[in-house]
DNA sequence: TGTGCTCGGATTGTATAAAGTTTCGCCTGT
DNA sequence: ACAGGCGAAACTTTATACAATCCGAGCACA
């Protein structure tokens, strides 16, 4: 009989239960199957993933604390709708974060990490091609969280996911085209200036890129709330 | 009769008593009188804030997601013991996020944030004057946050909480020395540079601040775990 | 006809009870 | 004397019951 090793509590697909609504949810949302504003009930989500609310429950201040859930005393938990403020900040956190990270990825650039990339930007051309927009979506966030990985630092990994999480909500509250989320052309050229461990090129690359991304929002500012209704409604 | 307003749900000094334990959980470990390693039992905490264990539930569990706390299945919740690579990854973090805060911060100079800036280095001093240790690791972890506040980036002040959060363990954990934790020269220093508008020379005394805390840490590598217990009991 | 109020249904917040797991002490066997 | 195993106590985990709150339909009234 093995014996049990150990296991870090907070490993990252901790099969427990919390974990699989946690994640289920997080996908929903990511794939933008759960759209921003959205009721989550937790008798609701209970039923559908055969848990008590106290579990359902755990699982959602998770997702509050990530900033995809907002929870309303009182009122219950909602796909969060970032706003246009929300928008400019995550971004500007991105911009500092990922160039550091891929900086980081070209030293730790191995033949294995190579072929996991290789593999992703694989997965990610299929799904535009069969124009599986939810797929794209997904895979898209993947990717900056793959090379998260790659960088081997835990808390960069734990931030980028919260912001890619928020950054998936906020494409689609305010992307103005119809555009893939994440140039898949991009992604590669990315993984081709780590592969040759050029961090000068990795950072300029990974910035541009997400340049573009927000370059294809449209991030109108509430000037102010109350004369919404009168704009709004005037018409 | 006041018509009320909605009130943010995650308002930071939200009155609910969730918050009010965390807090004081937080405030505990921040000042040092909760040491790593400790056993944070649901019970005793219950009683001590006449909460039932459903509400210091939820408390834990935030406190986990920011890292200070390590719950352990079906063992309970325990003040994180932070090991020297965390150290090095949250103090490689806060190099790369507070150079920024501060350069915002210069943006965001006013008589009132100059105030509030004036009267903590104040507190500072007088905490150290008097030799209250836990007063100044506290303030000076707050000195931090506050601008972080000051840079108003909603998410630069969550993650740098987390930061701060986890910092003070590991200084707790890896000090060399009794020198402060962060010494009131540079945070004047600091503040005279934001005062002055000077982006450049905030960057680099926030820089060369978190260089110097690091610096007077011992970050020794537990080379293998299985050679530690030799190694502590060989004398 | 439109406005404001009240009551009922539904949902969340909290507490408590039942179930499962770990840990530590004690005891037995060698 | 000491290693190993059994068992009870303590704790965490999960489920459920109760209390508090909110939202909306329907009604009374101006």
């Amino acid at each position: 009989m093995a014996a049990k090793i150990r296991q870090k509590s907070d490993a990252p697909d901790a099969s427990d239960r919390v974990s699989r609504i946690r994640e289920g949810v997080t996908a929903a949302i990511l794939e933008h199957r759960l759209l921003p504003g959205t009721k989550l009930g937790e008798d609701e989500i209970g039923e559908i993933y055969g848990a008590s609310r106290t579990l359902v429950r755990t699982a959602l201040q998770q997702l509050a604390h990530e900033g995809i859930v907002n929870i309303e005393k009182n009122r219950g938990a909602f796909v969060a709708r970032p706003t246009p403020g929300d928008a400019r900040e995550v971004f500007e956190a991105r911009r500092l974060i990922e160039p550091t990270i891929v900086d980081r990825a070209c030293e730790a650039v191995s033949a294995a990490w190579l072929d996991r990339l290789g593999q992703h930007l694989t997965e990610e051309r299929e799904a535009e091609l069969r124009g599986d927009a939810r797929a794209s979506v997904r895979l898209s966030g993947e990717f900056h969280k793959l090379v998260a990985e790659m960088s081997g630092h835990s808390i960069y990994l734990g931030f980028l996911k919260e912001l890619i999480a928020r950054s998936s909500l906020i494409i689609l509250l305010y992307r103005r085209h119809d555009t893939p989320a994440c140039g898949t052309d991009h992604h590669a050229e990315i993984v081709t200036a780590i592969r040759k461990r050029d961090k000068q090129a990795a950072r300029a690359q990974m910035l541009s890129h997400l340049n573009e991304i927000e370059a294809e929002l449209f991030l109108k500012d509430p000037a102010a709330d109350d004369t919404r209704l009168a704009d709004v409604l005037g018409a």
